[in-house]
DNA sequence: TGTGGTTT
DNA sequence: AAACCACA
């Protein structure tokens, strides 16, 4: 025998026939893996386990012919031959059928054959198509681990495949598990029998005996007809008393290939060409997310976009026309920067044809360069287009486009759809560029910007606006070319992928409600902040030459790589951490340090000032914009893998607050004469989103009755009541929750407080004690998440975790805990984002939005309708989303950012 | 690129 | 946990 086991013929291999038997496929799996069900309570395990091994056949084989055989259900020939035959069997439990239906429907949703035959077995039907096959020169892989259809095993050109163990049984195999060959298993089983389909056998023959009798006489009749030669006594009495069971049962299992099946191998060539929205329609309700990524439909043949220039008014005239007859117009603007307040415009691109795309040149500039059409023409032609509600458009990151437009005067309306927000709801950590996402999805390509501007030896990279405008319409105008084919692939996968309507009412509105936030800006207070940078330098300054004292030469404090030498090697402190390239010197280690050192101390409040500076007190009067005299913040919406917003330039979600020198930075942040600063802040809303998410009861009537839910945490876990809390339980109780939330583990939460990891340890089991109904969402929430590779929002946000199976333990576990976290942080971000859609126009004339910062709003108001503006926001804010405990919202206005907290 | 630090 | 940013 060979020691190599037999392999599966090489994946894509143009001459093998794949063979599924599907009914004995989801018996198994109904039976191997433990009961699922899907999101709205159907049975699933059966299925998923099916849909495993149908999706990595499909994925990884990539068969060149498939298909798939069932039982018709009903009588067979077996029935009639012996009506013990698998009589014993109960009907099949309606979980089973269930599924059994479910798998049908998912192999048609393939496009796989399906082979049925009322009077014959799924078993029979493969015999048949094994034997046509071979006539044909086919190879043949059976996906089923059936020992019945072994005997179809023709050393390595019929191989059977258990995919659920990846096993692959050739004649070797089959030998090594029988002790016979292939060909003698039907006369083995024949002896043997089978008590599960009730084929009676000999009695007191088992594998052993059947396999040295058949390697002796080498068939069935061959020992009937010398059954004086066999020569054990007992054995020979068992065979001739049974001879007629004998028979009979070599009759039961004989699969016959040559039984007159209508079955043509050509209509089993598989091109992939699987109902791609049906599987996912499929899928998503089964709640199978893991599965959808793979389903993707045929790469499609890659062709580039289309491109022409425009440069005179008549030209885009004739162009908006069409695209008024199109019913819809897609646009990327090209700019200088990717601020798009303070860019200037190089040229619109548009497209109102999938891959057909124009540019419209506006501010290229160099010699020789063409009349291009002025912003004048450009807003009298395209404006009122751009402004009708009317009329659709779709772009990639239609925000930036707006707010550009904006910034020159025009007005816009009617955003249908954006791949950009698209592409992040289906997979927020993907790589959501359109180039990428166009090329995957439509073949479209978009060029890189280096084809159609090479870099020239010596001289610097071009900005577009420096390419001759036909080469830059190849690059430009491919992108809303681009983006319209593709919102044409993705509208329909949101669809099935129950996205669309997040889309819709929350991503496209929110883009507009930032849109008008970017373009209002906040205003800072130049004078407040450089009377503070010169107090801030003198203070360094002062720091600088304590520590020169201390360690008796220069240094320069915000050198990492200086202090580690300087603590470690010339003070001789003990390092507490390394990082990856040396020592740590990072804040947790400064202050175990700073009992036995001055320095470390100096070193800490040096660090405090110069960060403060360096990031906001210098740097915010740089972000000042020269025409506005405002700070215009760029808010990013599908950035965040949780769903929460970001922003950029400056980061206006990290401000200081806790420091008083952060609380100063904060009072730079004011509302110009005649105005207020209005901030309003949920209360505790991610443990709110947590008692709503897991009904925990404890949570639920601690957030009802209004009580300070530190405190409670620390009443259940310290087991005393509300009087006997101490400021120190109720700091420590903090932090659990804070654990609860982030999915912290032991390490983590021990590292935050300061105690040992038993100890630790102790509270969180306290916790989970006390907050049981949270340890049940927990547990919920990973199962579900480990099915799924997934987790999702209140609202159905999603994000994908694939690292939940990885084989790397450190991977798993960080996956675990953003299972955890992600509902709970991505559901306050929903609501945040819901809140802001709904305040998407101004509560009280002259209000407006201007900053947010993951559970706060703050606004611009005029003077005199505080209040009444402040009861609006509370009242939208609070009423957002029926949870089941109360939202709370804080509210304050001021002067400044700090006073209006 | 790595380290460190700010917020929620 | 997950953003963004400064600095060497």
């Amino acid at each position: 025998m060979s020691t190599r086991p037999t392999a599966l013929p090489p994946a894509g291999a143009p001459d093998v026939l794949y063979l599924i038997d599907l009914s004995g496929y989801v018996f198994r799996a109904y039976h191997a893996i433990s009961p699922l069900s899907s999101p709205s309570g159907e049975p699933t395990h059966a299925t998923y386990g099916t849909v495993a091994m149908l999706s990595k056949l499909v994925e990884e084989r990539k068969p060149a012919y498939l298909g798939v055989a069932m039982d018709a259900g009903g009588k067979t020939f077996r029935g009639e031959l012996d009506a013990r035959y698998k009589a014993h069997r109960p009907p099949p439990p309606p979980d089973l059928t269930v599924q059994m239906a479910r798998c049908k429907e998912i192999v048609e949703a393939y496009r796989i054959p399906i082979f049925i035959e009322q009077g014959l077995e799924a078993d029979d039907l493969l015999a048949v198509a094994v034997a046509r096959a071979k006539e044909k020169g086919l190879r043949v892989v059976i996906a089923s681990s059936d020992k019945d259809l072994m005997q179809l095993v023709d050393d390595e050109r019929v191989v059977l495949w258990d995919a659920m163990r990846d096993k692959v049984y050739g004649a070797a195999e089959v030998k090594e598990k029988f002790g016979v060959p292939p060909e003698q298993v039907r006369d083995l089983l024949a002896l043997v029998g089978d008590s599960s389909d009730n084929v009676p056998g000999v009695p007191s023959i088992g594998l052993k005996t059947a396999a040295e009798l058949l390697g002796q006489f080498g068939t069935l009749e061959a020992i009937y007809a010398r059954i004086d030669e066999v020569k054990k006594p007992r054995t020979r009495e068992a065979l001739k008393t049974n001879q007629a069971d004998a028979l009979l049962s070599q009759k039961l299992v004989t699969l016959d290939g040559s039984a007159s099946v209508d079955l043509d191998l050509e209509k089993l060539q598989y091109g992939g060409g699987a109902d791609v929205d049906r599987l996912r329609e499929l899928f998503t309700a089964l709640g199978f997310t893991r599965f959808l990524k793979a389903v993707r439909a045929p790469t499609p043949e890659a062709r580039e976009a289309t491109s022409r220039v425009i440069l005179s008014r008549e030209e885009l005239a004739a162009f908006v026309a069409e695209a008024r007859e199109a019913g819809r117009l897609a646009l990327e603007v090209h700019a200088s920067s990717r601020d798009p307040m303070t860019a200037s415009l190089v040229g619109v691109a548009l497209a109102c044809q999938p891959g057909q795309g124009v540019y419209v040149p506006l501010g290229h500039r160099y010699l020789g360069v063409p009349a291009q059409v002025s912003l004048n023409d450009l807003k009298e032609v395209l404006g009122p287009a751009l402004a009708d509600p009317a009329l659709p458009k779709v772009g990639h990151d239609v925000k930036f486009c707006e707010v550009a437009l904006q910034r020159q005067g025009f007005s816009f309306a009617g955003v249908t759809f954006d791949t950009l927000l698209a592409s992040y709801l289906l997979d927020p950590e993907g790589n959501n560029a359109l180039p990428v996402l166009s090329e995957r999805d439509t073949g479209i390509k978009v060029p890189p910007f280096e084809a159609v501007a090479p870099k020239r030896k010596g001289q610097p990279t071009r900005g577009l606006d420096e390419v001759e405008v036909s080469d830059a319409a190849k690059y430009a105008a491919a992108f809303p070319a681009a983006a319209l084919a593709v919102s044409d692939k993705l509208r329909p996968r949101l669809r099935s992928e129950r996205l669309e309507k997040l889309l819709d009412d929350l991503e496209l509105p929110l883009a507009g409600v930032l849109a008008q936030m970017e373009v209002a800006g906040v205003l800072v207070d130049p004078g407040a902040l450089t009377g503070l940078g010169e107090q801030m330098a003198k203070e360094l300054a002062v720091i600088e030459t304590r520590a020169r004292e201390i360690v008796g030469h220069e240094l320069n404090l915000a050198s990492p790589k200086q202090l580690e030498t300087v603590l470690f090697d010339e003070l001789k402190l003990k390092s507490q951490r390394k990082t990856k390239t040396g020592r740590s010197t990072d804040a947790d280690v400064l202050e175990a340090l700073a009992e036995e050192h001055p320095l470390p101390g100096v070193v800490l409040e040096h660090r405090l000032i110069a960060k403060l500076k360096g990031t906001y007190v210098d740097a915010l009067p740089k972000l000042v914009h020269p025409e506005t005299g405002r700070i215009h913040t760029r808010w990013s919406q599908a950035v965040a893998a949780t769903g929460r917003i970001s922003s950029q330039d400056p980061n206006l979600q990290n401000i200081p607050i806790r420091t008083a020198l952060g609380r100063s930075i904060r009072r730079a942040f004011v509302a110009p004469p005649g105005s207020v600063f209005l901030s309003a802040d949920y209360s505790q809303i991610e443990l709110r989103v947590l008692a709503h998410l897991s009904r925990d009861p404890v949570l639920v009537e601690a957030f009802r009755t209004g009580q300070d839910i530190h405190t409670r945490t620390a009443m259940e876990i310290f087991d005393v009541d509300a009087a006997s809390v101490t400021e120190e339980m109720r700091r420590q109780s903090k932090t659990i929750n804070f654990g609860v939330i982030y999915g912290m583990g032991e390490s983590a939460l021990a590292k935050r407080l300061g105690i040992p990891r038993a100890e630790a340890a102790r509270f969180i089991d306290a916790y989970f004690q006390r907050y049981r109904g949270v340890h049940e969402f927990m547990e919920r929430t990973m199962a579900e998440a480990r099915r799924s590779e997934s987790v999702h929002t209140l609202l159905g946000r999603r994000r994908l975790l694939p690292d939940l199976r990885s084989s790397d333990r450190m991977r798993r576990a960080y996956a675990e805990r953003i299972a955890q976290n992600t509902p709970i942080q991505g559901t306050a971000a929903d609501l945040l984002k819901l809140a802001m859609v709904k305040l998407a126009r101004p509560v009280v004339p002259g209000a407006r939005m201007v900053l947010t910062v993951h559970d706060e709003l703050a606004f611009e108001v005029p003077s005199g309708v505080v209040e009444e503006a402040s009861v609006k926001v509370r009242e939208a804010m609070e009423s957002v989303y029926a949870l089941d405990v109360p939202l709370v919202v804080d509210i304050g206005h001021g002067a400044s950012w700090a006073e209006a907290h």
